[in-house]
DNA sequence: ATTCTGACGTGGG
DNA sequence: CCCCACGCCAGAA
């Protein structure tokens, strides 16, 4: 594939490979794309993921595993919903077994 | 141009 | 694990 130069790009091609049923953090994919540090700014891309159906902006969370976008999604447990659909347990926002279903790009790939 | 905010991360306590 | 402070870069007012 062509290399992305957009940031927004590079943040939406990673996200596009996270496996069914796994998730991953801003900073994992900031890491990947060359943008370490600046983990606010894949956040950010985010913004415009509803723009890309084939981006599951609900496979990324905060390092911590907290469901910290859910607040951007259309509903209010939209975020949640979509991830028990894949078999991740989710309570109180944060994502169970984080360690078990996380997937690191840099680490994966 | 300046200021603030934001789906974050890291380090120290 | 929690809390606090700093860094980070892009965009909106």
């Amino acid at each position: 594939m062509a290399e992305e130069k957009n940031f927004f790009d590079k943040v939406y091609d990673v996200a596009r490979l996270i496996p069914y049923g796994r998730v991953t953090s801003y900073g994992a994919i900031a890491r990947y794309i060359g943008a370490a540090g600046s983990a606010r700014m894949v956040g950010w891309a985010m913004n415009g993921a509803g723009k890309h159906p084939d981006v599951p902006a609900h496979r990324v969370v905060n390092r911590k595993g907290l469901l910290t976008g859910k607040h951007h999604f259309d509903g209010t447990n939209l975020m949640q919903q979509l991830l028990e659909s894949e078999g991740i347990e989710v309570k109180e926002n944060a994502i169970q077994n984080f360690e078990t279903v996380f997937w690191d790009p840099g680490k994966e790939l």
